[in-house]
Order: C-alpha cells, then structure tokens, then sequence
DNA sequence: GTGAAAGCGCTAACAT
DNA sequence: ATGTTAGCGCTTTCAC
C-alpha cells in the first residue's frame, strides 16, 4: 500500500522559504553560480538537494523561450534503420547540452505534421529524418522552427542527406565488375525521396556501364513484401536485383531459398542501409552503407548553427556511402566471372 | 537564399487582438468550444488557422500542472527488444491524447537518473523500461512522479512484467521433451532484472524436470558477445545453450558456425525475446516471446488510472510469455528423440 | 457570452 | 551580494 498522488513538486520559492532567502537567489544559485556568495550559494543547492527540488522545464522555456530541447522525428522508431542516426544524434544532443526527444510519425505525413505542430512552441528546433510531408508542408514548418532535414531535401533547407549518386554507382560497378549484363531495381514506396533518388542514381550509373535496369514496385518495404518481389525476379529470370532497402532485401533472401534458387549462384541481391541483422541473414547481405550516426550528429550541430547564427542558410550536407560486399552478390551465371 | 531565424510565435495575444476579441475568448474557443458563442469561435479558430497558431504547452502545463505528455525511458533505443513496447505505448498514448516522448538511458544508471530529473517537472509520468536504477532511487522517483515499470520489479510500485516463471518452464519442457539432460544459460549482465529471473526459473524448472543447468557469464548481450560465448559452450560439450537473449544467441549461433559446429545437430540454442532477426538468422532461433505491444499499453493505462484514481496502488501485471520453437533446436545427439 | 485580472514557476532587469 | 518587481503564454475565476 503505497501513499496516494506524488507530493506535490518544490518550487523554487520553497526553496528559497526553506532556506531564508530570495526566489532570484535560489534561481542564481543555479544559474550563475559565480555571481552568488559561496557559502549561501552551497546552503541553498543543499537545501535544493533535501527538498528534491529540480527546476521546472516548462517554466523555464516560458521565460526564455528557449527549452533547451530539440525533436528527432523518424518515421518509424522501431525501423532499424534509424538506429544509427538516432545514436549520432543523441550523442551529439548531449554533448550540446541539449534534451533530445523523440517522435514517430508513423509513416504517416498527417500525424507527422500535427506532431511538429504540438511539439513546435515546446522545443528548440526539429531533425526531420526521411520527411514524407510535402515540400509546401515542410517550408511552412520551417518558417516557424528551425530544422534540419536528414535524407530528404527541400530547396532553402538545411539537409544531411547520403550520396546516392556515387552509392548507386559503387552497386553498378559491382555489379557490372561480376559480369551481370542487367539487373532489376525493386522499388519502395512512391512518395519516398531516398527511393527516387535510388532508382535515379542506379539508371545512370546503368547507362554509363551499358548495363539494362528495370524497375519493379512499388513495395512496402518490409520483409512481408519478399515473396511477391522474389517471385517477380524469378519471372523476369533476372540475374541480379537491387532492394529499396535491406528488409525488402532480406525477404525476397528467405523466398528464393524457400523457392530453392541459390543466392548468389543464380541470382545476386544486393540492399540499401546496412540494418542491423544483413550481416547475419542467411547468406549476407551485399549492401550500400551510409554514415547514419554522422548525419544524426551533423543534423544536430546543424541546428545549433541556426541558433547560434542566426541564419538558417546551411549547405546541403552530403555523407559518403560505401559498399559492404558479403556473400549474397557474386558472378552472374551465364558471365565471365 | 532563406530568412533569417525564425519568425516570432504568434501567441494567443496575437490571435485574440487580430480576431478582435480577449485573449480569454481565444483560449476558451480552443479548451471549451462549447462555452463561446459559435460563429465567435469560428472566426477565432480561423483567424488562428490563418496566423499558424499552436498553444504552447510549456505555458498550458504551467497554468495546470499537467502537461500531456507522458515519457518512456528506455536502456537502449536502437535494440530492437524494445521496439515493440514502444510500438504499444505509442499506440495507447495516442489513443488517450498524450504525447510520448522517448528517451534513452544509454544502458546507463546515472544518465538514466539524470533524464527522469530533467524530465520530471515537464511529463506528467515515465514508463521505465527495463530500469538499471537502485531501488531506493525508484522509489525516490515515485515520489515525485507517477511511474510504471515494465519488466522491473520493485515493491510498492506498479509494474507490468513478463511471466518469466512460465515462459523458463516452457523452455526447459522443450529441451528435456527432445531427451537433453543438461544445459548451459549463458547470463546477461549482473544487474539485470530480467537476468536474474531468467536464471531462478530456468533453475526451478531444470530441478522439476531433473535436467542440470549450468550459468557461464556474465556476457554482454550483444551480437560482439557470441564468440567468447559459444567457445565456452564448445569447451563444456553441452548439448543445449539457453542465451540471455537473442542479440547473444545469434552471435553465438555465428560462431558456431564458422567453427564447424552444427545447429541443432549438435547443439540447440534458445534464445529470449524474439526479437527482429531471430526469424531470419541462420538456422532460425527458437525464443520466448513476450507480448511486448500489450506490456507498452498496460504502462500507459497504468499511469492514466494512477492520474484518475488519485492512487498508485496498482497491482504488478503479469503477460503470459509463448515459447517459438524455430530450427535452431531439436533432439539431444545422445538423446532417444 | 465575453472581458478583465490574477497567477502558474521561473528569470532578468532594476534596486539596494 | 541579494531582494524586489515585472512578465513570459496561458487558463481560470469573477464580473459584467
């Protein structure tokens, strides 16, 4: 049997009460320790300590209005994708000094709106990871916040974003390099900027090596979606295929060994992002691996740029990729390899 | 090229002297639509529609004391055993009209303590996920604030946990129902909860069933992990190994791998949580499962009923826990199956 | 139905 | 070095 609601929380002037002095001593004491005597300064953080007393955030935003918080919005926090980029920025958060939370749009740009729209008054800035909100939505946003946008851009925006172009060219080359004469792209969803980048950077980077792309899709970009895309590839009697990301990778890995076909003996798949569990997926997973916990950390550093000058003018930040070869791309079966 | 810093936050002030009426109305048409007569109050919420005007909660929460907004306190935001708590909560919360926000611990006693304090004034309650804090600081923390635990015990504060007791029992019925006649657990870190509840059930059930367990450890519970991990096991020739939990399983099961051991020929694995992964590692990984979404939504409802009755008497609740039996088990190589 | 005024916890002038 | 005062944006009596 426990008491009943928490006691009621100390307030600086309870504190100050407590210790016989000024609410704006009890607030210096904290504050600005310098300009406070000592030995009143050290009564006061002791009785502080005693009563539990921690300063009230809100109260603070609401005098300076500056809270010392900033939001991470993913649009989907259990995707493991994020993790990295998740990482990079809490490190770098904390390191600022700053409180950083974080939200889920759900993989859906209503609720990721009304999110920024009662998170906004309350926090310092924003880093949208892989926005899906339009760009009008995203330029209004950013007329009332500060924010940085991680894979996604929006012209006037500040942004971290991967470099796809020379990502998807490290796949061709790859791929080409193995003798493979074409190769089939499964695409993601239709609204997602990274995906059209994707397919982009792989059709020029086809044309240049004389290889022939095609393009299926759209999928969710889910393990659920392996069957469907691998009994596509089989039907096209593709020799290789490159996933939106690894998970719809790693789906279609289970359906082609379900289905008996040999990765990479007959078939090469290759994915996008490196996620946590393409290294031990049966086989591995050939994959273009971006810098995720450095665009987190550039994201922050580039908000704190925003405060500090004033101007929101930050260059477009691109973050090299590279290629994690492992066991699931290899020879073509008909190639020179 | 971009203007400057943001523009300033249009208030209720702003609204109430451009709609032409007090800023109580203003208020009153967003808090009490009923109260205001309705063509006033459709004009206000246009005019506020017009200006891109949000209340500020940091000043709602001041006024009342409540703020809406409910944060879940996790060891590790990028392990993919909580993800789906997160998913649960995230779902409950929203349906309540709280904003979640997540923070992470950083497997990290101090840090963890540090956040509840930062946070605390400005949330109306934390779920703590899996928690490193001491008890007496747990329930230090309870007196200021409303908490739930998940998959943490301590008395007198409400909790919501996975029946471990049942789910060891499940483990060892299947490992003893395949003919083994002894089993390795390969422990977690000293001050996890879980671990020690882990390791009492599989204790109380390998005694009930006559089977010998042995505890090797403590490990991180970590893919980095598998290597040491799976040597031991190699060393003690076991026939079955029961990890901390699936992240060590799988490297274990990598390990074994590259060293020529076959699984489950030669050794079973189970691991704990069935987590993103355990699917499609190789071979597949037999695994409690907890029901995670509903634990996240038990925490949430847990803290709205503290709020509403006033009391924080709720009893710990306990989710049944199923046994996934995969490919990564089977007979005892000495065994009669 | 609407306006005026007070106050939530805190900090930043401005006294002293 | 410390106390006093005003005000951040909002809600909530209390008048009208």
């Amino acid at each position: 049997m426990t008491p009943t609601a928490p006691r009621r929380r100390p307030t600086i002037t309870d504190v100050a009460r407590e210790a016989g002095v000024a609410a704006s001593t009890v607030s210096r004491a904290f504050t600005r320790p310098g300009r406070v005597n000592a030995a009143t300064r050290d009564h006061v953080l002791a009785v502080a300590e005693r009563l539990g007393y921690a300063p009230n955030p809100a109260a603070q935003a609401l005098e300076s209005g500056r809270s010392n918080t900033v939001a991470l919005v993913v649009p989907d926090i259990t995707n493991p994708y994020f993790a990295g980029v998740i990482k990079g920025a809490e490190r770098a958060a904390a390191q600022a000094g700053l409180t950083l939370v974080l939200a889920d749009a759900q993989e859906n740009p209503a609720h990721e709106e009304q999110l920024v729209r009662r998170l906004g008054p309350a926090v310092d800035g924003f880093v949208l990871m892989a926005s899906r909100m339009p760009d009008p939505v995203l330029r209004r946003t950013a007329e009332l916040n500060r924010v940085v946008l991680v894979n996604r851009a929006c012209t006037g925006l500040a942004s971290v974003v991967a470099d796809y172009d020379d990502g998807t060219r490290q796949i061709v080359a790859h791929l080409a390099a193995h003798g493979h004469r074409s190769f089939v792209f499964l695409g993601g969803p239709a609204e997602s900027w990274s995906g059209a980048r994707r397919w982009a950077g792989l059709r020029a980077a086809a044309r240049e090596h004389g290889l022939e792309a095609t393009r299926f899709g759209p999928y969710l970009p889910i393990l659920a979606s392996g069957p469907a895309a691998a009994d596509a590839v089989l039907a096209h009697r593709a020799t290789a295929v490159v996933a939106h990301n690894d998970m719809l990778a790693i789906g279609v890995l289970t359906r082609l060994s379900a289905r008996g076909v040999a990765v990479p003996e007959q078939v090469s798949v290759v994915g996008f992002d490196n996620v946590f569990g393409s290294d031990f997926c049966h086989p591995p997973l050939t994959t273009l691996a971006e810098r995720t916990e450095e665009a987190g950390a550039h994201a922050i550093a580039g908000l704190g740029q925003q405060s500090s000058t004033g101007t929101r003018d930050t260059p477009a930040r691109v973050l090299p990729t590279h290629l994690v070869v492992r066991a699931s791309s290899g020879p073509a079966p008909d190639g020179p390899g």
